[in-house]
DNA sequence: CGGATAGTTGAGTTATCTCAAATGCAGTGG
DNA sequence: CCACTGCATTTGAGATAACTCAACTATCCG
């Protein structure tokens, strides 16, 4: 693992390395991908051409060429990743933070049906696949940390189901709250208690299979149970147990 | 591809490689571990070692270490696998039919929280992870049909995602009866408009997210407007295209 | 035949949804 | 700076899909 500490956001937990986050630092995209001011840049092992994009809020990009040919990798901002119906009803299927790619499996192989849209301005930077093909054969280390991410990724997977399926409203909203959190953590985006809160009602909707009115008035009980604060676009925990506790196993 | 036109279950349609059923029947698997007796066997070019079992109807397997192992490969019967809370609630993830790969992520790396319960007499084999794993590097037609068999799957649990969290009772039901009916045509386990049947409404239950009371009467419903028959353990459907309505795009 | 398991049906409950009105808030143009 | 417009959010009232409970029937299996 390369020395990225002083990277902001910080590098991955070492002990953890089924995330795509991690997948990115060690194929050496960070330095590059994540479009940093620092000037003691990561030394870039593998560097991949790349451009960046900004998205502004509420833009969206459909199921698109760049997706077919490319591999999104967010830089910086918030975005949601979802299927939809015809008939407007659609699925969040993961909420996008800085250092993560999108569909993990375009890698290798396009991903139909999919609709980004950014939360707030987002920029991002398109990777080749066909580049990352290559390094995946080249790279040993590269390739088994591929193969944890797939695996980490269908364990996420099951997990959505499971939540969409099976629990109810609160457990649902908690499990977002506290999974966001917990990832904000990871790259070093949070100031105590506190982070950036910018999702609407809707993408809580959509990712938990709710209304937006239901998640409001949940959100109101949390708030009123003094379990979290929502000010404008920050949220705070007030009590991380309590919320846990409503989140389940 | 071999020739396996004389097996039965028939083999994956040619123009479909995003399934396990078809890496496996790439990998030379299908005769050692689809158990079949007929006499003229397919070349099995890889051949792997398999010791074969069976479970009966309603037995479980937990995340054992069998799973961790070995990969699990259905020859005959029926299975779900499915993760679970403490508290015995449940989400079905798949229903396994002959030919299925469980975990096919598991083939790679052990996947925590699942349980795989027989619907029905099951028989299986289980296949040593790292021979897969040799296998993938040295055959490079294998290793493309896996990385578009991931992408395949996260399609699919895409899916899952947006039918869980987005539609409604009768388009669950509906969606979960048309994509049977099409995997057991894919394997010739039809007898034409008449697929064997052999769920339990708790398992419909589980798998779409409802409870049993409420699968039956939906199932009542479909019934009653002829759209489907049940008898016994066999279901026919009657209106293909209305039930095709129902479940949607 | 008896006991367990599975399915059906009805009545009443509840979580979540729909609709609608009121409020807040951010950006825009004058 | 203000009024205006277009979102986003909150809140309440009423509707409904799906749930729970419970009793009854059917089916399976020893």
């Amino acid at each position: 693992m390369q020395a990225v500490q002083h990277l902001k956001p910080a590098g991955p937990p070492a002990n953890f390395q089924g995330c795509s986050f991690c997948l990115a630092h060690k194929a050496g995209w960070c330095a590059t991908a994540m479009g940093n001011s620092n000037p003691r840049r990561t030394p870039v092992n593998h560097a991949v051409e790349t451009s960046s994009r900004t998205m502004r809020d509420r833009q969206m990009i459909y199921d698109s060429r760049e997706f077919s040919e490319y591999v999104i990798f967010i830089c910086d901002g918030k975005a949601v990743s979802s299927v939809a119906l015809p008939d407007g009803r659609r699925q969040i299927i993961e909420i996008l933070l800085p250092g993560d790619m999108v569909f993990w499996t375009a890698l290798l192989e396009p991903v139909p049906n999919r609709i980004i849209e950014a939360v707030e301005e987002t920029t991002y930077r398109s990777l080749k696949r066909t580049e990352f093909r290559k390094l995946l054969f080249k790279l040993p280390d590269l390739f088994n940390m591929f193969i944890r991410l797939c695996a980490h990724e269908k364990t996420k997977s099951d997990q959505l189901a499971l939540t969409l399926g099976r629990r109810n409203a609160q457990e649902k909203i908690a499990r977002l709250i506290v999974n966001l959190a917990e990832r904000l953590a990871e790259r070093g985006l949070t100031e105590g208690q506190t982070i950036r809160f910018s999702l609407r009602l809707r993408h809580i909707a959509d990712a938990t299979g709710l209304t937006s009115v239901h998640v409001s008035k949940v959100l109101g009980q949390f708030q009123r149970a003094k379990i979290i604060d929502l000010e404008g676009r920050s949220l705070t925990i007030y009590n991380t147990l309590e919320l846990q506790r409503i989140a389940g196993p």
